[in-house]
DNA sequence: AGCACGCCGACT
DNA sequence: GTCGGCGTGCTC
């Protein structure tokens, strides 16, 4: 045997043409793939390969070096590698263990679940190498040349100016030359008069994501009062991993303590991850981040285009992004030098993808801080019911901020009885009222609906038919402003109805949405600037953040938004919120509608009077004497997020027990539901201790055309319940039925719809 | 998932 | 007589 071995056993090279590679492949098979390597070839667990597979080739990943021993001889059959894209491990061993223990938690093909972790280039075969980039240099020239001939021509001045001071040249993407604008036409300019080259080069770091901004030249270590001083002393008092509940109030500055630990952690050469459940709180994070750390920062998220994200993936993993900021995808991100990983807003639930792999990135991210030894900071001032649980079992260590930082008081907050008054267009005489006086007084009034459009149903006067999606079990809503009736569930659109077509009576919108609340407060308050916040009208980043800017500038008063003002933003100038719509959240019939609503409720309150201005909140409801209410009110997240706790104890729910839904859907309305009988009967043999509940047709029965249906699992615990399905869900491709409807399970279901 | 093979209806 | 429907079988 001739085989070369370094690092042990983690290279495979020839010897008598009989390594083997077992390498997992992007398809939804539960099993891995063996190849020969080729003589010559040599490759590394955590390389990627190409394979042929089938008619067609795949790029996968060698996650194990299969010893040929005494089973070779039946092996010979084994197809050969095609090519070996890595020469390093693109993968480290600890981050395939990670994917493994997610594909096996998560019931899912370990190959789609290593191609998820990838970013799309590297997926396809691209060297794992930063793009090359278009450079561009000073000629002779154009380094002897006079600033002060360009006179005329300003713009060329200005970038012959930048050139001229960093003479190694400069990389379109870079942030000298993007300061200036609209420099390509210059450029060019002096490109003609021969005073610049234009050439692509390779390059070895990033020079675009990592980039460092120039003003942050030395950390400024942030100024920490008392509770957030304790905080951070809490955290860096114990060495090593620990998950780490920070619970502050909105305003008592959580992010000053992320800073702090940042901070430290960067000291000692190691890096951060921070996960956020949205694209859309990235760039303040960042700029905030950027303004205080002098190093070197990176943010993958999934709308960044795959080379930008390329970068950024290979900056972590070089280690020369030294803070990674991210939405949930960014869990699996390969690092250098682990150091501290941070959840912010820990309780939403956007942290769950809901759909394919369906991984949780808070619990991921726990448990990658636990496999690699490092800190996770858990944030929010509405901390998840899970979360909690876990402190009162003593797994988590909970670090309170309780006071705003500032001194700032916290809201004062009422509840307006919708039976007791007039209202008009969904908004009540005192919301009215105190929205009059907010803005006498200099205000900024905030009105938080999570429903957009115009109405969610138009319904006939007459014989009260109502317009309904062709494919859901859904009312159409009406969008006023676009003149059309649209479905949340599934997008289709279609002109509006004029007349009921059973009756010819008149339709007349239903209820209300932040359409129609912006129409109502227009009228009422025609001076006052007003804008809507929501995905009908604030599309695309670059809009949101300019509404954001105008916001800050008090260009409007009243800002009316779905969730995509509440999801935390910082409004200084908010003096009053008002929350509409609670209602439906008061009597849903599923088991996290009450902490969901405590938690938005918590995060819109805390949006009110950041600054000395003492804030107020306004909850409209017709329901002002439910206990929930009552409570929230009087004791705050920290008491009903208690007795929420206490409810679910009691009612055997998690996070006191462990659920598992299996879905299936097919455009035929009985396959789902068949097919999930098949299932029941496949895991009732062996299933004590779990409760298996189900078929049901789904909450919505049929949704975009398909009919749904569900199969609850529920189990005492995570490892009862994944006892049954070890070893069975790969399985269930073999049942009846299975190639008929699209099936999936969902481990830890956040949305049970 | 792809991509083949294989056996029954309406078309040049 | 073929083109083509999607059932089912396999992928180192």
């Amino acid at each position: 045997m001739r085989g070369i071995w370094r690092r042990g056993v983690d290279v495979a090279a020839f010897g008598l043409g009989f390594m083997l590679v077992r390498v997992a492949l992007p398809v939804p098979l539960y099993r891995v793939f063996d190849y020969r390597l080729a003589p010559g070839q040599v490759a590394v667990v955590g390389a990627r390969v190409r394979v042929p597979f089938g008619r067609r080739a795949l790029v996968g990943v060698v996650v194990a070096l299969p010893e040929p021993g005494a089973a070779y001889a039946a092996r010979e059959d084994l197809r050969v590698v095609s090519d070996v894209l890595d020469a390093v491990p693109l993968l480290s061993a600890a981050l395939l263990r990670l994917l493994q223990w997610t594909a096996d938690y998560y019931h899912y093909p370990f190959g789609e679940v290593i191609a998820t972790a990838l970013p799309g280039l590297l997926r396809g075969g691209a060297p794992a190498l930063f793009p090359p980039v278009v450079f561009f240099q000073l000629t002779a020239a154009g380094l002897g040349a006079d600033l002060a001939a360009l006179r005329r021509a300003p713009r060329q001045q200005a970038v012959l100016q930048v050139l001229q001071q960093v003479p190694g040249g400069l990389a379109a993407d870079d942030a000298r030359l993007l300061a200036l604008g609209n420099w390509r036409g210059a450029m060019q300019g002096l490109v003609q008069r021969g005073w610049v080259v234009r050439e692509r080069r390779e390059r070895t770091q990033d020079t675009s994501a990592t980039r460092q901004d120039a003003s942050a030249t030395s950390a400024t270590l942030p100024v920490l009062n008392a509770d957030q001083a304790q905080a951070v002393a809490t955290v860096q008092g114990q060495a090593g991993h620990r998950v780490y509940v920070l619970e502050g109030v909105t305003g008592s500055g959580k992010t000053e303590v992320y800073l702090s630990l940042m901070a430290a952690t960067l000291a000692q050469e190691r890096q951060c991850l921070v996960l956020v459940p949205e694209i859309a709180l990235t760039p303040q994070l960042l700029a905030r981040f950027r303004a205080r750390l002098p190093v070197a920062m990176t943010v993958l998220h999934s709308g960044l285009s795959e080379k930008v994200r390329l970068q950024g993936w290979l900056a972590a993993r070089s280690g020369q992004a030294r803070v990674i900021i991210g939405t949930r995808s960014a869990v699996f991100v390969p690092w250098a030098q682990p150091g501290l990983i941070v959840v912010d807003e820990e309780h939403d639930a956007s942290l769950k993808q809901h759909e394919g792999l369906r991984y949780h990135a808070r619990d991921l991210a726990v448990l990658r801080g636990y496999r690699e030894d490092v800190p996770v900071v858990l944030g929010s001032a509405t901390p998840s019911l899970e979360s909690l649980a876990n402190v009162a079992k003593g797994a988590y260590q909970c670090v309170r901020l309780p006071r705003r930082a500032g001194g700032a008081r916290l809201p004062s907050v009422r509840v307006v009885d919708m039976r007791r008054q007039w209202h008009d267009e969904g908004l009540s005489v005192s919301v009215l009222d105190a929205i009059s006086a907010h803005l006498e007084a200099g205000g900024q009034v905030l009105l938080f609906l999570n429903r957009r459009g115009f109405a969610p149903a138009l319904v006939c006067e007459g014989c009260g038919w109502s317009a309904q999606c062709p494919q859901c079990d859904a009312h159409l809503t009406w969008h006023q402003r676009a003149g059309l009736l649209c479905c949340h569930h599934c997008g289709t659109r279609s002109a509006p109805v004029r007349v009921c077509p059973g009756c010819q009576g008149r339709l007349r919108p239903r209820g209300e949405g932040t359409q129609r609340i912006e129409a109502a407060l227009a009228r009422h308050f025609p001076d006052a600037p007003l804008v809507r916040i929501d995905r009908d009208s604030t599309q695309g980043r670059e809009a949101f953040e300019q509404v954001f800017a105008a916001i800050h500038a008090q260009q409007y008063r009243i800002l009316i938004g779905t969730q995509m003002l509440a999801k935390g933003h910082d409004f200084p100038g908010v003096s009053l919120a008002v929350i509409l719509g609670v209602d439906q959240g008061l009597f849903s019939t599923d088991f996290r509608a009450q902490e969901r609503l405590a938690q938005v409720i918590t995060q819109v309150a805390g949006r009110a009077g950041r600054a000395e201005r003492p804030g107020e909140v306004l909850i409209q409801t017709f329901h002002p004497e439910h206990p929930f209410l009552r409570t929230l009110l009087q004791s705050g997240y920290a008491v009903v997020s208690q007795d929420l706790l206490e409810q679910r104890r009691l009612a055997g729910l998690p996070p006191f027990a462990a659920f598992a839904l299996i879905r299936a859907e097919a455009r035929d309305s009985a396959l789902g539901e068949q097919f999930l009988a098949a299932v029941r009967a496949y895991l009732l043999p062996d299933a004590q201790g779990v409760a298996v509940l189900g078929p049901v047709p789904a909450p919505m029965q049929r949704r975009a055309g398909w009919f749904r249906a569900h199969l609850l699992l529920h189990a005492p615990s995570r490892s009862v319940l994944q006892r049954l399905l070890r070893a069975r869900v790969c399985e269930f491709d073999a049942l009846p039925l299975a190639r008929q409807v699209r099936w999936s399970v969902d481990i830890d279901p956040v949305d049970m719809g």
